[in-house]
DNA sequence: ATTTGTTTTGTACGTTTGTTCCAAACTTAA
DNA sequence: TTAAGTTTGGAACAAACGTACAAAACAAAT
């Protein structure tokens, strides 16, 4: 109790706590003591690393950008490949980690609440993550159909795949009550991730 | 001041602004103080009439799903129509409501955030208004493939277009942030609409 | 004109919230 | 040992919150 290593520890696991709960009720609907007792750390605890919740907040998002975002590593490793191999597997493994039932995966969640929901850092998160993985995305399908990364149908098809990712990933609730079975079955076997590829592929594809 | 028939504006206009500030910060991010304000009303009223905000909330998502529903006698008039016009239709009008600068149709946003972060009146509302709606739709999806409505791809065509009519039109931010310029490209002369028409019939036509 | 039932108003209560503060216990490094 | 940094404990604060309630204002019926 008390030590420098200790601290980034504890840091650690507010910023964790505070994640997952964040992501299930947003910002409003979490408050500093749930998050001290889920973290179980004390309340004092939190205004000693962090200022304030608001603070607090931010330090999350920044950290979710972090965690969620594609590597540069992990980027020029996806670019040896086919692009439409590259494409697939970006897909599948956001559909795995919006799907995951472990907890482990509040990021890319509270990521999307941000859109839905922005906060006063949404500027910076926009700057700092959405733009360059949407570039990315938007050059990976450009190889794909052979157009401008910049032409409008890669940059729809881009901005569709988010929305194909998040509706089987993330609106899971509407999916099971409307049509009860199908979350299953789309994420065995990654039918899912197989027919958001070829949607997206056709979707830049068209003339804009 | 004081009529029954005063009542029924009053409680109207309550749920109007309450149905706008829903829509833009969420159950937790409104203050019933707010909503009297916004109403032009006194805060004892609010409780008059709804006995909690939790009721004023479910009544709000209530009115919201009359007024968004595809009513018996617009499904008439679409069925007489071609599948794929009727379609199309459906998803034109679906981005007019979502893309309106005015004000007034905050109702399907708010539908989708209940989707999103759902209250107790989730299961009432995914009975009464979200899965006719779907199965509507997919009624339609069949008969442009020629699948049973209830078939895997159709299913998830439906399910399709909810995210992409939501990415297009609820995701500004987003989309705005990453790709500058394209909601002004894919809003006029209903591009979005074409495209995202041609992606679920795309999506209702794969093998599944 | 009086009564009746409904609606609006104004105020107040109890709780929860974010935040601040301070003293004490503790670990590590100098 | 001393000094610096970290965590706990407990308490307190003002502000904001949802809710409750009595009195006033009102329209329609008698």
């Amino acid at each position: 109790m008390g030590t420098p290593k200790d601290s980034l520890i504890t840091r650690a696991r507010i910023i964790e706590a505070a994640g997952q709960l964040f992501k299930d009720k947003g910002f409003k609907g979490v408050t500093v003591r749930d998050i001290a007792k889920n973290a179980g750390v004390h309340l004092g605890a939190l205004n000693y690393h962090f200022r304030s919740k608001d603070a607090l907040y931010r330090e999350v998002l920044l950290s979710a950008c972090k965690t969620s975002a594609i590597s540069e590593a992990e980027q020029e490793e996806l670019l040896k490949m086919a692009p439409r191999d590259a494409l697939y597997i970006i897909i599948r493994d956001s559909l795995k980690m919006l799907n995951g039932q472990d907890t482990s995966h509040w990021q890319s969640v509270l990521l999307t609440r941000e859109c839905w929901d922005p906060s006063g850092a949404f500027g910076e998160i926009a700057e700092q993550y959405f733009k360059p993985q949407s570039d990315f995305i938007a050059r990976i399908l450009g190889k794909i159909v052979g157009k401008d990364a910049d032409s409008h149908p890669v940059r729809f098809a881009e901005i569709s795949m988010l929305g194909l990712i998040e509706t089987c990933g993330s609106y899971r609730n509407y999916v099971e009550a409307v049509s009860p079975g199908l979350l299953a079955f789309g994420t065995e076997n990654d039918w899912f991730a197989r027919q958001i590829t070829h949607l997206v592929i056709e979707a830049a594809g068209q003339e804009g």
